[in-house]
This record gives C-alpha cells, sequence and structure tokens, in this order.
DNA sequence: AAGTGGTCTAGACCACGTT
DNA sequence: ACGTGGTCTAGACCACTTC
C-alpha cells in the first residue's frame, strides 16, 4: 500500500472484519502496531479507526484497545430535509397552504410539553404541504413567541413556518420521533384520505439555548400521505 | 480561550451562528484564520469544522471556503439496535419464535429485487419477535443461500436471523426504508391486532462484497405493532 | 504503574474549483 | 494561477482504564 490514505485504511479494516481474519468481540492491533504495517502516521489510522467507531462497527477503550463490535448497533444517518426541497428534488412543484392560524395562550398539555410559563403565548398553525397540487404533508405546530417574538412578521404564505425557523433561529437541537398512526378526521380531512389510513407520523421539539436555558422554540406533528417512504443508506 | 480544543471551537462557531454573527449564506473566515484567532492549529479548526459541515450546519468547498448552510439538511442520526438489545434495553424479557422456515428457489419478485440467478436458492423465514411475551415485531426475511451458505446450520430458535447474520456476516451495506403501512391478514394474525392497523414498517437489504460483486445477503421486511415508534436526537 | 486511545501542534504537499 | 480545504507526518502530552 503506497499511497495510505484513512479510506484505505477503512477499506482494509472492513475487509479483515468481513473475511473474519477479525472476528467479533477480537481485540484488533494498537494504532501504534498499525501505523507501523502499513507506514503510516498514528493519526492517520486514528481518523480511520475513531470513524469506523463511529458508525458502530468497533469498540475502543483507552488502555484495553479496539475491539470488533460483537452486537454493532448500525448508526443510520438520516437526512432531514425542508420539505420544499424534497418535493422539489422529486420535479414536483411545491405548493402550501395554510389551513388555521391562530395566537392563543398554550393550552395545558402543549404548556407543559414545551415547559412553558401559565401565560405562554403560542402560534398555533397548521397547514398542508402540496406536491404538484397532491397533498403531501399534513402539519400541526406550536411555536413558543417568547423564543422566537419575530416570526410573527413572517407572512407564511410565502414561506412555510419550518423554513422561517430554519432560517431565523439555527442551531437548535432536538428530539425526532418516527411512527406510524392511523389517520384522525383531522388528517383524513386535510390530506383527503380515508379516516383509517396508515400514515407515517414525525414528531419533532426543537430548542434554542437562551441565556443558558434549553428553551423549546417549537412542537410540531408531520402527517404524511399514505406511501411516504424515508429512506436511507448504511 | 486558553485550553482551547475542537469542541470549545464547535461551541463557539454555534454561537456565532446562532446569535447571527455570521448569518446563514454568509461565508466564514478561513481556516487559517480561525486558527490564528482562537491560537491552535489549522488541524483543531479544520476538525471542529469538518464535523459541523457533516452534520449539515456549514458548507464547505475548496477555494471558495466554508459558509453557514442556507437550508441546513439536518442529519439525524439513528441506531438500528438488534431487537433483542433493544427489548432488553427496555427492561422486557426478550423471546422469538418461528413461525416458517423453508428453503426454496427464489420466487420471481424475490429474486429480482435481490439480483439472483435464476436458480438461487434462499432461505424464507418468519419470525416474530416478542417482548413480555407480547407480540413485538414480525419479521418476513429472505437469505441468500448463494452468500452465506453456513446459515443453514444454524438453529434460529436459539439465534435470531438477524443475529447470526450480524455476528457472520458483518459489514454488509444495505438501503432502509420506513413507513407505514395497514396491516395485511399476516401481519395482524401474527401481530395479535385488527386488520387494518397503522404498523410502522422498516424494510431493509443488505449487501456484501464477494469477489469485488455487490451480493444481496439478506432482503427483510419488518413490521412492528403498533405503537412502536422510533426516537432519534439531533 | 503502565498501556492505550484522544487530542493537539507545526509544518508540508496536494486536490479541487474559482478566477 | 491561485486560494481554500483535505490529508498526511512526526512528535508530544494527556486522560482514561486496567493491572
Amino acid at each position: 500500500m503506497s499511497r495510505t490514505n484513512y479510506l484505505d485504511i477503512q477499506s482494509e479494516v472492513r475487509k479483515r472484519i468481513q473475511t473474519r481474519a477479525w472476528k467479533p468481540g477480537e481485540i484488533i492491533p494498537t494504532e501504534v502496531e498499525l501505523a507501523a504495517e502499513f507506514s503510516c502516521a498514528r493519526a492517520t489510522i486514528n481518523r480511520a479507526l475513531r470513524e469506523l467507531a463511529e458508525t458502530g462497527l468497533l469498540e475502543r477503550r483507552r488502555k484495553s484497545g479496539t475491539r470488533v463490535s460483537l452486537n454493532p448497533t448500525r448508526k443510520a444517518t438520516l437526512d432531514i430535509p425542508i420539505t420544499r426541497l424534497e418535493i422539489e428534488a422529486a420535479g414536483q412543484a411545491y405548493r402550501h397552504k395554510v389551513l388555521s392560524f391562530e395566537q392563543v395562550g398554550a393550552p395545558d398539555h402543549i404548556s407543559a410539553r414545551m415547559n412553558l410559563n401559565s401565560d405562554g403565548q403560542v402560534l398555533h398553525l397548521k397547514s398542508l404541504h402540496m406536491a404538484d397540487d397532491q397533498p403531501f404533508l399534513f402539519e400541526d405546530r406550536w411555536v413558543n413567541l417568547a423564543a422566537t417574538p419575530d416570526i410573527v412578521q413572517a407572512d407564511f404564505d410565502i414561506i412555510s413556518a419550518n423554513e422561517w425557523l430554519v432560517q431565523n433561529a439555527p442551531i437548535s437541537s432536538g428530539d425526532i420521533t418516527f411512527g406510524a398512526e392511523t389517520a384522525t378526521k383531522f388528517d383524513a380531512n386535510a390530506l383527503g384520505v380515508p379516516v383509517g389510513s396508515a400514515l407515517f407520523v414525525v414528531n419533532r421539539q426543537t430548542w434554542m439555548l437562551i441565556e443558558a436555558q434549553k428553551t423549546t422554540v417549537t412542537l410540531v406533528r408531520l402527517a404524511y400521505a399514505p406511501g411516504y417512504q424515508m429512506t436511507t443508506k448504511i
């Protein structure tokens, strides 16, 4: 291996595991030993192995060394695109329609989940995203006005709430949950499908740090039209 | 910042983006400039920025530099654990039951998807995974015997097919698809739920490189009992 | 106490894309 | 042609874990 680099080393490591030269559960040589074998710097080995460990294939501990995972928990990376871009990437025309829009005091079950003060004001927004004028996604969103007061000036007929938030409140962290639900009357009506259809549903909650406080920015439920699938590679 | 490291730098970069000191779409300083500002090596800046780019927050191009993503496609990392470990991690007792098991010539729709020869032999295996004796997951799997001939010796009453494959055919790459489907008669019967229930369904196809050929190892459909959710953080 | 990975440094050359 | 990120090197010190 004359022109070594960390990708070549990763391939070689994968190959050794696949051919069972290195078996699940076994310790593999140390970084120093591998650097000698591949005639490269330890930093190069480190990067190769560190990334493989991030995908779950290897497990590394100081002092004990690096071993092949016995039960590799595969790490799959999902892209969570902006709906408009997802639709446009499929060559379809994007349109969205605001179904309802109101500023209210947060109802209890929402204010509890968003961890708001009792008088917390929120925007409650329901909208429908369409691809080639077919319903694609029904969105039910709550936005914490204390976190992003500027959002009242946004024109949601032009830019979707998600897109506004992505551009104006970046770097939030959050939870995402994926599941299947049967379409409620509201879902069915918005998406134009029978009540009881199986819908792919994503629930997302995002936070920002405001004065070192983890503050909920938005809570959203996304119900996709039947047939929607998310795809990834491992 | 006396004790700089790449995590501190990442925090600082996130902070500058969040406070809009660096705005979406803008070019940020070069690695050399940031290394001077933080009094650290360029390699440290490189690692900090490279990882932020991997999460979708920054976009980097040679010559043009690094800019804050305008429409950050969020990258979420999903853990795909072995079902047994997932159930045991929830404090429940894992059990699984083989519902059917046969070695057959692959039917056309399967051999096409698996890209098999016309006489390709496959294992067709249906099994039910249970948590505390409640149906948890109904698995319908096809295994390419040409890729993993040893699997015929596995005792699936003891080890699940997935677990056997993970330990004996590691490093496969694959596609994963997530969606919602209504329960078929088979699903409903296996999981003990009404026909038409909304099920979270995962389809997975995995390959191995065999003599430089991308060979399908297994094709599996996983139908989870109603209520199942996948969760991740971003 | 000692071994292993985790990170950093200062410098170098290269690959890619823009100009 | 040239500026930027991508990667590598050789060496160093440190943090964590096991012995």
